[in-house]
DNA sequence: CTATTCTCGCTTTTT
DNA sequence: GCGAGAATAG
């Protein structure tokens, strides 16, 4: 019995030599597989099978894409084992395999190698808008024009450069031609960017990565040390992974060689973070012992919307030949509606998924709204809100929030007093009446100088730095951000003012709530890891998971999950195909990877689709006409329905200001 | 030297 | 229609 339930849906498809392939060779394997065939799944079985084998699981290494995959492998790794003990699985029950992303797999090895690196335990993470402070203080610095030169383009063009394995010094060895051009510029200020993260006692995002290889790199010892520690590799998503997270990988796998990664380039995604597909479709050349497994069976959703997704991804010929299929049943037509204005099209979902939940008995916990950008979410959310339909909106991200992000900056502060960054964020908050000038004294060593008045304010500050380090070390995490909101004045500043300043106030009391899953770590370490997981960006949504509620996100952080209802909205040209504002029309392989993207959120549905669109949509304030989506034209009509309940067709009452 | 008001430019997508 | 920097008032 209990041997049946570890029989895994993906597993089931398979023929027999493949079924044993997939969970007998130990040598490389490459699992090719559809939207919907189980690949995450086909990981977890392999993992458990081997641990049934007899494997320790602390030998065993999984990386998923996204926190929240690797929370879920865990649980139903752990479930499963725990389960599954009635069969005398030889495994001590403390042992659990190392399932995380790459870039905490980076935060892990850091620190475990940063005395080596010269790194405090404590070191920050920047995080996007930390690295383009620092980059704009530097074009502050060396006079240049920000216009000219944009802080992001730089930014952007660094961290591309990173994920390429490309160095500071690599850099500026190959861009010495023109100091006026942009990559002179960058070379200049990535150097200085690199310094003074380096002063702060710092990392951004991808030097977990970089960093973590270059470690690998230079000390064999230590990578013969990791390669001996995980003998037993697994990589889901490869077709997203960029260079450093693919030369991480090899590093890690060459020499046992039991490496398993799962894939689908249909759903590359993120080349325009460095994804290259090539990865993927080089694993035979690295390793040509390898095997490979093709899963074209679709577990998910209905014929109707595998059809019509495979009509969409057969448009792009930058791609291997793979047909998906289902045992399913046909299933329900997709429904097109039309809507006047972006209003229109929000009032409809609200209301549609109104009525699902009322007349089909619809969870709605089922049903997800996708969109293109965040910015679409905004009229969604207000209608959602006028129909009274309750919502999650994932994706907003709760440590980015400012109010949040000045607390974590206490605390971050308070660990490394070198942490530059920090300090300037938070000297005056709550208004100490420190402004610019004083900073700029206090930061260059002139504290002694000030006036007595502030001399005596800045110290204040720095003494409250000091409590809560102490804090830190004697109580627990709840407490140390209670005592933060307390200490500092913010609540007594924040509670009697206006109605937003409270609901700030209750999101840095949401910080201490969720604080509380780390109160049982030893003293420190519970804070630790609570700012490991804010830069992270680990998913806090999981807090309100139980809520029954419609689920909005962009359609690259639906990648992975799956829902009866998908309502994909916003599809019209320059939206979803996305185009940048100005550009030229969009090219090949940019048109692909958006019909890539439109492929995802079609096979996210398990029972249902909805396409919506609308003729007018605003966009800064103004009004622009847009025509449907290409998209629309891959798709038969006879799979197509159009949404011709004209009750939504109200006219739109404009307020004027 | 800091606090307040004002204006301009802006938006993919994320670990 | 918002949020970060500049201009201006205190």
């Amino acid at each position: 019995m209990a041997e049946e339930k570890l029989e895994n849906e993906a597993l089931k498809g398979l023929n027999p030599e493949q079924k044993m392939a997939v969970l007998t060779t130990l040598g490389p394997v490459l699992i090719v597989a559809g939207a919907g065939a189980g690949k995450t799944k086909t990981i977890t079985h392999r993992i458990l099978h081997l641990i049934k084998e007899g494997v320790a699981p602390s030998q065993i290494l999984a990386i998923t894409f996204t926190n929240k995959a690797a929370k879920e492998m865990r649980e139903r790794i752990t479930h499963l084992l725990t389960e599954n003990r009635a069969l005398n699985f030889p495994v001590a029950h403390t042992e659990v395999p190392f399932v995380s992303t790459f870039h905490s797999l980076g935060v892990y090895l850091l620190k475990e190698n940063c005395q080596l690196l010269g790194l405090p335990r404590h070191f920050s993470i920047f995080d996007k808008s930390d690295s383009l402070r620092l980059i704009k203080e530097i074009l502050k610095e060396l006079d240049i024009n920000p216009k000219q030169f944009e802080p992001s383009k730089i930014l952007n063009i660094i961290s591309r450069e990173k994920s390429d394995l490309t160095t500071v010094e690599n850099f500026s060895g190959q861009a010495t031609k023109n100091a006026y051009s942009l990559a002179g510029v960058t070379a200049k200020v990535w150097r200085l960017y690199e310094d003074k993260k380096r002063a702060e006692k710092a990392l951004d995002f991808d030097d977990l990565l970089l960093q973590s290889y270059l470690l690998l790199k230079k000390y064999p010892e230590i990578l013969v040390y990791y390669q001996k520690r995980w003998l037993y590799l697994h990589v889901d998503e490869y077709q997203d992974t960029n260079k450093v997270q693919y030369m991480l990988t090899r590093l890690l796998a060459e020499k046992n060689r039991t490496i398993c990664v799962v894939g689908d380039i249909d759903q590359n995604i993120y080349s325009w973070r460095g994804a290259d597909i090539g990865n993927l479709l080089n694993f035979e050349k690295d390793y040509p012992e390898a095997k490979i497994i093709k899963l074209e069976q679709n577990y998910r959703s209905t014929q109707t919307i595998i059809a019509a997704a495979n009509e969409v991804i057969k448009k792009n010929k930058m791609r291997l030949e793979k047909n998906l299929f289902t045992k399913k049943e046909e299933g329900k037509k997709i429904t097109v509606f039309e809507a006047g204005n972006e209003i229109e099209e929000a009032r409809y979902l609200a209301r549609e998924a109104k009525r699902l939940q009322a007349e089909e008995k619809v969870k709605l916990s089922e049903i997800a709204v996708l969109y293109r950008a965040n910015f679409q979410s905004r009229v969604i959310e207000e209608a959602m809100i006028a129909e009274s339909v309750p919502y999650q909106l994932l994706g907003t991200k709760f440590f980015e929030r400012k109010e949040v992000k000045d607390i974590l900056s206490f605390l971050r502060a308070a660990l490394n007093p070198d942490s530059l960054t920090d300090l300037k964020r938070i000297i005056n908050v709550p208004a100490r009446g420190l402004g610019k000038v004083t900073i700029l004294k206090v930061f260059s060593g002139q504290r002694a100088d000030l006036p007595p008045l502030v001399k005596q304010k800045v110290d204040s500050f720095f003494n409250l730095l000091v409590e809560i380090k102490n804090k830190i070390e004697k109580e627990k995490p709840t407490e140390v951000i209670k005592f933060i909101i307390t200490g500092s004045g913010l609540e007594k500043e924040l509670m009697d003012g206006t109605e937003e300043d409270k609901e700030d106030l209750e999101n840095m009391k949401e910080l201490a709530t969720l604080a509380h899953k780390y109160n049982h770590l030893p003293l420190g370490e519970g804070i630790e890891k609570l700012l490991e997981e804010a830069s992270l960006q680990s998913d806090q949504d999981e807090l309100k998971e139980t809520e029954e509620a419609v689920k909005l996100m962009t359609v690259h952080s639906a990648k992975g999950l799956e829902f009866d209802y998908v309502f994909i909205t916003g599809l019209e040209e320059d939206l979803f195909p996305h185009q940048k504002l100005g550009a030229q029309r969009i090219g090949q392989a940019e048109e692909e990877e958006e019909r890539r993207l439109f492929y995802v959120a079609l096979t996210r549905a398990r029972e249902k689709l909805y396409l919506s669109y609308a003729e007018i949509r605003t966009i800064f304030g103004s009004q622009i006409f847009n025509s449907r989506s290409r998209f629309f034209a891959d798709i038969d009509e006879n799979l197509l329905e159009k949404e011709e309940q004209f009750e939504f067709r109200e006219k739109i009452i404009y307020l004027d200001i």
